[in-house]
RNA sequence: GGCCCCGUAGUUCAGCUGAAUAGAACGUCAGAUUCCGGAUCUGGAAGUCGUGGGUUUGAAUCCCGCCGGGGUCACCA
């Protein structure tokens, strides 16, 4: 188990669980099991912080769930500063927790450096997590950015739960789809560079693998009218022989197919980079698959030599999974080359003895779900005791109204228009609203930047990974309601506080008295933001940035309606208004933790 | 066809380790600015939680059937 979290001492639910466990032998005279204390928020239209449902405890007390409300709340009430009053609905028992208890988590939690967020230490399991996996035939779009900005999220949100964090990219730099747009270059290239076509190099690339596929068609219909089959045809295009003879070369090393291997993925990786700085991705390590699939290969042999595989007449590779309820996959083909698992298990095993994780984390998309778990089973056929920490992330596709994207056809949303696009909506906004007046060219642009790409992060880590979604590039993205901005607008408006503080000499104390009384808004605000480290554990275990996301917004929600409500620096009471200062200061900070796991920046203004 | 995933207001999504009248946002209709930032806030209308059974004191949530959508079962990745 992991440390306990400094907060925990201030968790109320544990406080009041504690409590119970210890109370209920004491009315009932029999032990409860912890499962069946069942504690919630109260519901708004009852009065109540804390809810106990009392029907599980039915069969221990053998008392009407009325009756054993009233009794559990009197213990409860008698033993438990926090609670300071209760009351039953049915067979639900309301707890009133106290005042007190909010300002003393208030000033608990502005006394921690990172509220929420826990140390990682040197004894520290590491987890492994692989995202973005990009092949270098074309450029990135809408997908890969689900797929790196959950990557990232995971990333952030496993650290934050004082997990040591290896986050790695799989280049697939090598097979025939490579081979394909290195092909049509050759073919119809004419020399084009980046350089002197001032395209950027991975859509330079991405270009000619379209320009293959369009070709490749071509031929195929035409051996289709010519009276072939269109299975035969597919299959005997000649521009497909020909890409298949330069995946062989490749892979016996031929230094001309090699060298240009090497100067279009340079195009490629230049193009690449740029699009991972402008989104905000980075990496610890990066793997390629040209690094890695020989030890896929050998493994494959190995496994073959040790009878794990079978060798078909015409010298491919395969293993028999029929047993465990799916089919007979190819590990190696007939001429020897290497398949897309082939490298998978090699890679697996690179990382394994180089970082020893205790997990290994896949973010891929949910079409490769029947490819991990052949994965799996093969790796655990091989005798690798780990091969039960992989966890296959897997996630839904991003469509688009008109259907899915396809790349090959050019149907795509290009990431790197998309970011264009966001910007200069939030640019277009901005100046609609003219709040920044005074500040320099550079700050608006970073500032338009920071809300743009804000936008477009919520809006896609908002939704639980396992769904599909569909982008409609018009309507989809708002800067309203549930959205980056308006979280990110929240802040603005605290610091904003802040300044206008400063302005009229105020100074924010260290701490809050703690006899005052909350009105309902502040004590709604202090009550979520207690739960804050609750969130990132749930959010950690499930791999899921959403809940992180959805809860960023009903802090914001929260938040505004305090602020609407109630005024801050014209507050005569000077506790009072102290303790909203130090209240809108955790709430700030929490909105910025929260966001920084999601990968998104908060503006100081906006 | 086998296996896997999804199905909640017009739309986009929460809620899914069972609990009180299923929540938001967008859109729509109606309101709120001499006052700390109106990218905000308040209110109305809008749902047989795909469908039929089952388990349970209690089901959007768990189990089974069916319907609808998607994925996958390549010597593609």
């Amino acid at each position: 188990m992991w440390p306990v979290h400094e907060g925990c001492c201030m968790n109320i639910e544990e406080i009041i669980n504690q409590a119970l466990i210890a109370g209920i032998p004491q009315l009932y005279g029999k032990p409860v099991s912890s499962d069946s204390i069942q504690l919630q928020k109260t519901k708004r239209e009852f009065e109540g912080d804390i809810t106990l449902v009392v029907f599980p405890l039915l069969g221990i007390s053998r008392k009407a769930p009325e009756i054993t409300g009233q009794e559990i709340g009197t213990y409860l009430q008698e033993h438990v500063r926090e609670v300071v009053a209760f009351n039953v609905v049915k067979g639900f028992l309301n707890l009133s927790i106290g005042d007190r208890f909010y300002l003393e988590f208030l000033n608990h939690a502005l006394d921690e450096e990172n509220f929420g967020i826990m140390p990682v230490c040197e004894a520290a399991e590491t987890v492994m997590i692989e995202y973005s996996s990009p092949n270098t035939n074309k450029p990135l779009h809408l997908g890969h950015i689900r797929n790196n900005l959950l990557g990232c999220s995971v990333c952030n949100i496993i650290e934050a739960t004082g997990k040591k964090v290896v986050r790695t990219n799989l280049v697939n730099d090598r097979g025939i789809h490579i081979c394909k747009s290195m092909l049509a270059w050759q073919k119809w290239g004419g020399g084009e560079t980046p350089e002197s076509s001032g395209k950027k190099g991975d859509h330079l690339v991405g270009d000619y693998y379209v320009k293959f596929d369009q070709y490749y068609k071509q031929e195929v219909s035409g051996l289709i009218e010519s009276g072939i089959s269109r299975e035969e045809a597919e299959k005997k295009a000649p521009l497909l022989l020909e890409v298949q003879e330069m995946l062989r070369k490749w892979e016996f090393g031929d230094p001309s197919v090699i060298a240009l291997w090497k100067t279009m993925n340079e195009w490629v990786y230049i193009g690449f980079t740029e699009t991972y700085r402008r989104l905000g991705i980075t990496f610890d390590k990066i793997y390629y698959e040209s690094d890695t699939y020989l030890v896929g290969r050998d493994t494959v042999l190995e496994g073959l030599k040790n009878g794990i595989f079978r060798q078909h007449p015409d010298g491919s590779v395969w293993v028999d999974l029929t047993a465990e309820g799916l089919d007979e996959k190819v590990l190696l083909r007939a001429d020897g080359t290497s398949v897309y698992i082939t490298q998978d298990i090699g890679t697996a095993q690179v990382r394994k003895n180089e970082y020893h994780p205790s997990r290994m984390v896949y973010v891929v998309g949910n079409e490769q779900n029947y490819h991990f778990r052949v994965l799996r089973l093969v790796l655990d056929k091989l005798g690798f005791p780990w091969a039960k920490t992989l966890y296959h992330l897997s996630y839904g596709m991003v469509e688009l109204p008109e259907g899915k994207m396809k790349s090959r056809e050019g149907k795509v949303v290009d990431a790197d228009d998309l970011m264009d696009e966001m910007i200069n909506t939030a640019r277009e906004m901005s100046s609609g609203l003219g709040k920044l007046e005074g500040l320099s060219p550079g700050e608006k642009e970073e500032i338009f930047r920071i809300i743009g790409l804000g936008a477009l992060k919520y809006f896609i880590l908002k939704v639980d990974p396992v769904k599909n979604m569909t982008f409609n590039p018009r309507e989809s993205i708002d800067f309203d309601g549930n959205t980056g901005p308006f979280i990110q607008y929240t802040h603005a408006r605290i610091r904003s506080v802040f300044r206008k503080a400063g302005e009229n000499g105020m100074t924010i104390p260290e701490k809050t008295r703690i006899d005052l009384s909350l009105n309902e808004k502040e004590k709604n605000i202090l009550k979520m933001i207690h739960d804050f480290p609750l969130v990132i554990k749930d959010a950690g275990q499930s791999f899921n940035p959403s809940l992180i996301a959805n809860y960023m917004y009903d802090v914001a929600r929260e938040y505004n309606q305090f602020y609407h409500d109630y005024s801050i620096l014209k507050e005569a009471d000077s506790g009072i208004k102290d303790m909203r200062l130090l209240l809108s200061v955790l709430a700030s900070k929490v909105i910025k933790k929260g966001m920084g796991l999601l990968g998104i920046e908060v503006p100081e203004r906006m």
